[in-house]
DNA sequence: ATTGTTTTATTCATAGATCGAACAAATGAC
DNA sequence: GTCATTTGTTCGATCTATGAATAAAACAAT
């Protein structure tokens, strides 16, 4: 695995994707449920699964199922992920912290922590080489056999298919070639991934409903991004990488955000900047772009509902910017399904009077009507989530390839 | 042809989609010619060739090639389109004029016109009464004999696979079943398409390098449209219609748009806005939302190049809406080209120091290099050229459909 | 116990699409 | 007239997916 495989896809290896996604999506199938699942013939299944039972991907369920009573005929035969096939770490950057998940093949959670770190000061070789180190503690630590891969998601505009970080306010440099540095000292692929972009495919992962048609997850956190997905699959820009609706300019000269620029869409709405502002009320000392903790966070939004009418201002305006870039996103891209998402969705309640003021007041009502808003609380598991997912994938097409090879 | 087909096309469907498209696109190929275009096996294109022939959508071309002298082989016989297949008419209607073209069914010109008539204040019946006495003027006027179709496209959102006009600044009414409506009256098939992204089909088919990774083609007319594709297939938002990106608000309390709101890009750029604009500068009587006649643009893009300030001034303003509008899409879209086209292009001179500003002003530089911008002079006829050519599309479709039947 | 019913899974022959290779066709070069 | 060269067709092979028949594995009924 270099990277992502951009490649076309055969019409086996996409039949293969779509099976392998299932199972991870609905846990263990039997093969007729299989067949529901894709739309596929049962003679096809069969022929699929057996070529992946042979690889030793998949295996079969033990019966065990005493409990079936009821039901008439030859009983299913769910299949499933080997347990041998060993296991993928996902990792998150983000200003100040880094998140980590240890998972098994099938991608079920084994092992998950976070450590504060700041990122945003380190020369490339040394910002891999603290990666690779947590990364390297992480595994020794939670005893993780055969890490397969490791997947890592982190804010900025990030070229999927050739592993490298094209532009991130996170990160000092430009053109870091993460996935690369992070595999030679790992010893094992590794796959980057824009942070929203995860999210909004782990999101889109539970929920059927949002795989179909065109959908616009907008994550609120440590920064604003957007991850955008056509009939379930991630939208790809210019070099392969996603979005940077976060970085969008709304206001002609509003706050320092992360990126340089000023008045953009992040500058109102993410964790650092509302913590800076709410700093900035009190006249606290040096405010920072930091990610704050989630305590910080929660206590500034308890303050807020109990009515400080400086706070209430804040996530007022915060609402208001929310609201102007849905607008903006309906308008544009006419999405069937629009998520909010993020810890920033722990303050919706303070948001919504603004964001749903503000978003009437710029779309058009036909159009807004054709969008369906989803808030989705999610937390930053979810990201880790999302790139694992995505490094699993990418190890269910190595495989076939060994194979053929 | 009932609207357009969106329903997944066979591979024998795609094939032979994309042969036809080759076709029209390049003129009269021979087959080894089309194998090479569209990267396809000889015994391929023989195959889908003969079907053509078969049916009567091809025909060889006459050898004819005396002056050939220098070419060793079996000279070529080059296929085309029959002439015997009818041909097609493409309308666009505007907020005060209509343009009306006849084409043959490779897409070659017959005939064009444009008539002055203001639609806005007709109800739904009557404004298609009045469509379908134009056209049926034109077909008249022109001699046209054997019309199979005609393509509509107007402002909006517009439903291509229903027919349906969903919203649009031009017509009174929403939900306006235009397809069906004007179907009846005219007794043949109706394709309506969003004018913007009729126009950006047209483009993206003269050139290439336009038809490969993602292309947002940013219209400047009589308003502003956007017409986004991927991989040469127009992008289609929620009930398949395109975007209404020019009505996305850029200044809180800008100037009067034709769609109710203020501050919207089109507000500021589109030549009716400009023409507004320029009156009341003048104090003169009534400034209308009317699309203003090239001659009225054109004298006043000539007074602002005299150096006249409040022109300049507009001219100013407009551009910089115009970078906004432009940075807007590439931090959300990424696109690999990004084409400024329509009649508004005539003015690039005099937007373009304020383009600039704006668009530097507010994109990362990273992402901003990333996308190839291009100003493609282009009048209304692309409008309809656009919808002809997908007119002409379906017609493919239906002559295989047909056949199969 | 035996037979039938029901559901799951496999096998096999078939159909559609594409392609490489061999072959046929049409011309200029010699 | 023969050869070289390029175009176009035919044929068999491969790959993918499917319907139909068949086998497998259970429960139900007698």
């Amino acid at each position: 695995m270099t990277a992502m495989t951009m490649l076309p896809l055969s019409p086996r290896e996409t039949a293969r994707r779509r099976l392998l996604d299932a199972l991870r999506r609905e846990g263990p199938l039997a093969r007729v449920e299989i067949g529901q699942h894709l739309g596929m013939s049962p003679a096809s299944v069969s022929d699929l699964t057996a070529g992946l039972l042979d690889e030793g991907v998949l295996v079969a369920e033990e019966a065990a199922d005493p409990a079936s009573g009821l039901i008439r005929g030859r009983p299913k035969t769910r299949l499933y992920f080997a347990e041998t096939l060993g296991s993928v770490i996902g990792v998150w950057t983000g200003f100040n912290r880094i998140e980590l998940r240890l998972v098994d093949s099938a991608g079920r959670n084994r092992a998950s922590r976070h450590i504060e770190r700041p990122l945003r000061n380190l020369g490339a070789e040394e910002l891999m080489d603290v990666l690779a180190g947590t990364i390297t503690a992480f595994a020794q630590e939670t005893g993780a056999h055969n890490v397969k891969a490791v997947g890592l998601a982190c804010q900025g505009y990030v070229d999927t298919r050739d592993g490298i970080v094209a532009w991130s306010p996170v990160l000092g440099t430009r053109d870091l070639p993460l996935a690369s540095g992070l595999g030679q000292r790992l010893g094992r692929p590794v796959l980057i991934e824009n942070d929203a972009s995860a999210m909004a495919f782990a999101i889109t992962q539970r929920n059927a409903d949002l795989r179909s048609g065109r959908t616009a997850c907008l994550m609120v956190g440590d920064g604003v991004g957007l991850g955008f997905l056509i009939q379930g699959e991630l939208y790809r820009g210019a070099r392969f990488g996603g979005s940077e609706f976060g970085h969008v300019r709304l206001r002609r000269s509003g706050p320092q955000c992360r990126c340089g620029g000023r008045g953009c869409i992040e500058a109102y709405l993410a964790d650092y900047a509302l913590h800076r502002d709410a700093q900035l009320i009190d006249h606290r000392p040096a405010p920072t772009l930091l990610l704050p903790s989630e305590d910080a966070m929660g206590s500034i939004v308890e303050q807020a509902r109990a009515g400080d009418p400086a706070l209430l201002n804040l996530f007022q305006a915060a609402g208001e910017v929310l609201g102007d870039a849905v607008g903006i996103l309906i308008q544009t891209l006419e999405p069937d399904h629009i998520v909010i998402c993020g810890p920033g969705t722990r303050a919706m309640d303070l948001l919504r009077p603004s964001f749903e003021a503000a978003l009437a007041s710029q779309t058009i009502p036909e159009l807004r009507a054709l969008a369906a808003i989803h808030v989705v609380e999610s937390s930053m598991d979810l990201l880790t989530e999302g790139v694992v997912i995505q490094a699993l994938r990418e190890l269910d097409l190595d495989l076939a390839r060994l194979k053929a090879a």
